[in-house]
RNA sequence: GCCUGCGUAGCUCAGUAGGUAGAGCACUUCCUUGGUAAGGAAGAGGUCACCGGUUCAAAUCCGGUCGUAGGCUCCA
């Protein structure tokens, strides 16, 4: 049989040679696709282009434009970087070279490190080896072969992933030039495909991820299928940055770090403070709704309530040192857990009493390691909207659910529409270590947990080794405006402590029973929830969480008066309202507010004040026209009561 | 914690064959009373992150500390 069916996705088929390759059906196609085409999927699986088909299949040819033809192009770019990296540094050892998300890096284990002149190099390097157009050359090659080449090439670390290959796994290299990589594959055809290629940046990458490992040189890059989309990329990134939290908490004067608090230690200044309250408000106002009790705790505990939760034994490094007190080892605290546990202890508790859903705004304080601090995202002083929920099995799934509700109730408040749900498992290998050793109680929370969601119609991801020490968890992951993954809420099942804390109830034949706890914060700690949001609305919040609501700008010196009058009015609505009396001209202060990010600008002359009225002029609309005071406060106070969102 | 940058006025930044500092904005005062994104003038403001070293002389060179940025690792 010399001939082979291929099947297209518009399920057009094709009777071709044997011998014959995707590329080539590319090419019958037309010299469009036969150009832009980077990979093939024949029968579900990425090929490269120049392997000829040997049995009838599904073909799909795609171009970088498509998420697995981009993966591949990084790929590709990857070793088209470690080619120009061997070019200049022939002595750097190769480790590995993956596709991340828009993106790729080489991680090389060189004596020197890379300089951002380096990197100029690299590129225009990149560049020439790009215009040669080496074919990129897959070879299949034993095990022994695999050995011999790389040991000689003095590979080390290339021996080191050959060792952890499965023995009956294909080994294929891939060459170009004179650059030869152990590697899946697959990849572009031959080095001119890829061409538009930026590399971004260096850093220092541990060997394999482990922090025990020798720390080796990675440099970032990106690369895409036309000048005009890394343009888009690249551009991306700069009005990212624009929304940086930490940018615009500056300009917004919302918080501040000060050298001698501390790092991680944040100061809010009155703006951000407003915004902790309203958050605060919301979530009071929520969880009343939803029949919480607010308690309170201290910031300070004897170590031995540690110990019992378990925390000092998990926890202990990133924990702040104990403080001697009379003799006694006494710690601040990290989390509110134990306090809740403690309150929760303190009656006597029936079945007819639970749920018990204790919530507290806490302060906590944990010891992150230096380089783990990022602006509000991680800090050391932190204020948890915290809850703890106690309830029977039967009562779990109910509680648990509720509770995934309110994150989704909360998100549409924001409008957060990118977020995913993460449930997070036990991993078989950390019980007894990095998790209670429970297999079977493990096994069936985790179900509960599961069902619970999928009953909900939730969409969520399982990763394994994510959990918390006591219990699966559900993770809202958000990311921030530069892209960094965040945890934002977390909703948690603790089947192990309450246990510990000898918690009880009775049911209702009279017998002692063990409740479940949930643990959640759906809106995380204060400080990461507002920087998140900071990003979310690049500084333009909506007018009810807005530091300054309104700012009345009287035309001049003349209008004073009325301009006061109408300040006044404002703040006994609850409104919060500035007034800019500076003897400026109405333009500059206009432009003073919208450098501000105001949302609702009041201007006031002399033909204002003759009717009792004002000029409103909001952000993003412009002057809207003149509005009386009566108005002026039903518009406001309807968009403020509601919550509403005013822009994206 | 680890790797590599960086740290000059409140903010954004200039300032190298080492010779004790500059701009714009912001701030203060005065003039201007102006209608939807910058009116004008004058003034004040810095132990060049901190500590130590080299040097006749250090913002500048070297070492350390602290802070910060991009990553890695970690995250109850």
């Amino acid at each position: 049989m010399n001939e082979l069916k291929i099947t297209l996705p518009d399920n057009s088929t094709r009777i071709v040679e044997k011998g014959y390759t995707p590329q080539d059906v590319a090419n019958d196609i037309g010299p469009g696709l036969a150009r832009s085409v980077v990979v093939a999927k024949v029968n579900e699986s990425l090929k490269d282009l120049n392997i000829p088909f040997t049995e009838d299949c599904h073909l799909e040819l795609l171009t970088a434009e498509t998420p697995e033809g981009h993966n591949t192009l990084l790929h590709s770019a990857a070793h088209l970087m470690a080619q120009a990296v061997k070019f200049y540094w022939p002595e750097a050892k190769l480790t590995i070279g993956p596709a991340i998300d828009n993106r790729f890096y080489y991680d090389f284990d060189v004596k020197e490190t890379f300089t951002d002149d380096d990197l100029v190099k690299i590129d225009s390097k990149m560049h020439e080896l790009s215009k040669e157009d080496y074919p990129c050359i897959r070879c299949e090659i034993s095990r022994k072969e695999a050995y011999t080449l790389f040991e000689k090439m003095g590979e080390d670390y290339k021996l080191e992933i050959l060792e952890d290959i499965e023995d009956e796994e294909l080994l294929t290299s891939y060459s170009q030039g004179d650059f030869i990589d152990l590697c899946r594959g697959p990849h572009v055809p031959s080095t001119g495909k890829i061409k538009y290629f930026k590399l971004l940046s260096t850093s220092g990458a541990y060997w394999r991820g482990n922090e025990n490992n020798k720390m080796l040189q990675r440099i970032y890059g990106t690369v895409f299928h036309s000048k005009k989309a890394l343009k888009k990329y690249l551009f991306l990134l700069e009005e990212a940055k624009k929304r940086d939290h930490r940018k615009l908490g500056k300009e917004l004067k919302l918080f501040t770090f000060d050298d001698e608090v501390g790092s991680g230690l944040p100061l809010w200044l009155p703006n951000g403070t407003v915004m902790i309250e309203e958050l605060e408000t919301l979530a009071k106002d929520t969880e009343r709704k939803a029949y919480y009790d607010q308690v309170r705790t201290p910031h300070l505990t004897k170590g031995s309530l540690y110990e019992k939760s378990g925390h000092l034994e998990h926890y202990k490094d990133s924990m702040y040192p104990a403080m001697d007190i009379d003799g006694t080892e006494y710690y601040v605290k990290p989390m509110n857990c134990p306090h809740h546990h403690k309150i929760y202890a303190s009656s006597p508790k029936s079945y007819r009493d639970l749920p018990v859903r204790l919530s507290e705004y806490g302060t906590c304080y944990r010891y992150e390691k230096s380089g783990q601090l990022f602006g509000l995202m991680r800090v050391r002083s932190l204020q948890m909207n915290d809850a703890h929920i106690y309830c029977t099995k039967e009562q779990f799934k109910e509680e648990f659910l509720a509770v995934c509700n309110m994150y989704l109730y909360y998100f549409k408040i924001f409008g957060i529409e990118k977020y995913s749900m993460r449930l997070s498992l036990h991993s078989k290998e950390g019980l007894g270590k990095k998790y209670v050793n429970e297999p079977q109680l493990w096994e069936k929370t985790e179900r509960w947990v599961r069902e619970a969601l999928i009953e909900g119609k939730f969409d969520f991801v399982e990763v394994v080794g994510e959990a918390a020490f006591y219990g699966p968890k559900i993770d809202v992951q958000v990311w921030s405006a530069i892209g960094k993954e965040f945890t934002l809420a977390t909703n948690q099942v603790d089947f192990a402590v309450p246990k510990k804390f000898n918690l009880t109830y009775k049911d209702e034949n009279g017998d002692d029973q063990t409740p479940l706890c949930i643990h959640r914060a759906p809106l995380g700690t204060h400080e990461r929830f507002i920087g998140f949001l900071i990003e979310h609305f690049g500084g333009n919040f909506p007018l009810w969480l807005a530091p300054i609501q309104v700012v009345v700008l009287p035309v001049s010196d003349k209008v004073i008066a009325y301009s006061e009058k109408v300040v006044s009015f404002l703040r006994d609505l609850n409104i919060r309202v500035k007034l800019n009396d500076r003897p400026d001209k109405i333009g500059s202060k206009i432009r003073q507010a919208e450098i501000d990010k105001i949302n609702i600008m009041l201007i006031v002359g002399e033909k204002e004040e003759s009717n009792l009225s004002v000029s409103i002029r909001r952000r993003f609309d412009g002057d809207m026209g003149k509005l009386s005071l009566n108005d002026l406060k039903n518009l406001l106070v309807s968009e403020i009561s509601n919550r509403r969102l005013t822009h994206s």
